[in-house]
DNA sequence: CGGCATCCACATGGATACTG
DNA sequence: CAGTATCCATGTGGATGCCG
């Protein structure tokens, strides 16, 4: 993994150019980082093997999410094998480069969020 | 500032709690990550003040993002003056220990996102 | 100043079924 | 296995105007 992937320039909603805004506007849907997260942990995967570690995820929104992340240059899909076809989705230098982001969004969710319990699952 | 705020009890969509998706929710929306840096930078600001801080939002996005957050317990809202109307917006205890998670998206989109150009401004 | 009301367009996501 | 197709409900955000 390479230290200085290269830039991205992405156009960002406000007048001023802002970081966090950008940063928020690549990462800041649903199931985003849940996703590079389980590329990070678990490397490289497929289609399905990622629909299973991003648990609830829909096949539809699932390849939605990926074609977006590909757009952005954070994944990369490969296509590894044609027959049984079989695809190879990860992380691109600049999308791992986004770890010490997501730990600290994992490590605060770990340390500040509670586990609901049975009783709250019913109330749902 | 406090180091341990109470736990915060969110449910989640998928079948198994997860750390991430649940953090994901909270600060996952447009605008959440930048107000909560503007709390952070600026300290307790009012509805205006914040609205300008937050470069291009409208004030019903603002308003939103704002009930949001204080139905979330990231935000506290205190009504300081009756005549003239003044309220202040802070972040609680819970909402100020993101502050890890918010300064390494900034740096994060510091340090891999380009700021756009002129001649990309003319293309959107 | 600090909003809320209204309206509307578009994005997002979920369920289900089906395909090469 | 790795999706796509379809449909539909809800969410999100922007514009504008008004109010105490």
């Amino acid at each position: 993994m390479s230290d200085s992937p290269e830039k991205l320039s992405v156009w960002c909603a406000g007048e001023e150019w802002c970081p966090i805004t950008t940063t928020a506007s690549l990462i800041g849907k649903k199931w985003h980082p849940v996703i590079i997260h389980r590329l990070l942990e678990n490397g490289p995967s497929g289609f399905n093997e990622l629909k299973e570690d991003v648990d609830g995820i829909s096949s539809k929104v699932l390849s939605d999410s990926l074609e977006d992340l590909q757009e952005k240059g954070l994944v990369d899909r490969e296509v590894i094998n044609e027959q049984p076809f079989r695809v190879n989705y990860s992380l691109t230098d600049l999308g791992a480069s986004l770890e010490p982001v997501i730990s600290e969004m994992a490590a605060w969710g770990q340390r500040y969020l509670e586990e609901p319990t049975e009783s709250d699952e019913a109330t749902q």
